[in-house]
DNA sequence: ATCAAAACCATAAAATCCCATAAAATATTT
DNA sequence: AAATATTTTATGGGATTTTATGGTTTTGAT
């Protein structure tokens, strides 16, 4: 699979449909399942979105953890309780589910956002906000990063 | 198989019928057993559910871990003796057994839950109350949780 | 014959597919 | 480099199919 990368933002038409970009599109093309799979943001205001393949990496991860495993239960409840399959239709679009709409505060148009392996969907205004504040923090403490070993 | 996902409330009928989610059907569809396994959750107030294939899967666990355990004896006796195979019909209903519903507190209103490899059977509303409370949990250990890789 | 369970039929709402068009991006020719 | 042609992408609306759910009939066991 290859990165999801950059911002797009487009418009939900009145049935709830929005495209998603072509080039995340182009990213998920090898997989078996032709759609992504949303959640709620546990810590934003957002959607996160992913492909199936990583979320049967999520499922076989769990499997190794014992069945009757009490965190599994409340990372299972949330992880698999909440995720929506989404398949794309022929042009590419899917219906965002409104309670996934309404807790990221999208009306009419949302902004798809790029997070390497995975990406968000954002409120436009929400997310230029949080993108102001993310570079504000980045300033003032710089994050040890380190790529390899 | 793939995965159960997502979250679906449907209703029972007069005669204790209950649409099985599409989605989750077709998770199924690929069986040699059209339709599901259901037990009482050891953990929750809740109906377990599952494919027949894991449910071999478990056996298979069960084996590999002593024959003089007597832990694993309560536990086989539990899951294996209280499973009951369901049989979708044409249009992918089961009736759960009465003494399942009890258990869980069903009344005339269901919400089939995703868990990855397996679903649940909750009350809608004893389901929204655990899942607050598991997002509470979650919301505590978070930091040292890495999901995926 | 009686009762319960299973098979069958019907329908409204929701989700999906299909075709059409405009705008944008890319490629091609001058 | 400019102008033009071609492809790709985003978006719109109607037609079709799927799904959940209700009711009726048939089967089958006792």
């Amino acid at each position: 699979m290859s990165l999801f990368l950059s911002s797009y933002e487009n418009r939900l038409d009145t049935k709830g449909r929005i495209s998603v970009p072509a080039s995340f599109r182009a990213s998920v093309a090898s997989e078996k399942f032709a759609g992504v799979v949303l959640f709620r943001s546990f810590t934003n205001n957002c959607i996160e979105g992913m492909t199936m393949s990583r979320m049967e990496q999520m499922a076989a991860a769990t499997d190794k953890m014992g069945v009757f495993d009490s965190e599994l239960d409340d990372l299972s409840a949330l992880l698999f309780a909440d995720a929506r399959p989404l398949n794309f239709d022929v042009t590419g679009r899917v219906v965002i589910p409104a309670d996934l709409l309404a807790h990221a505060g999208i009306k009419d148009t949302a902004i798809f956002v790029g997070r390497g392996n995975s990406f968000q969907i954002w409120n436009p205004d929400a997310f230029r906000t949080a993108q102001e504040k993310s570079l504000q923090n980045l300033r003032k403490s710089r994050p040890n990063l380190k790529i390899g070993e």
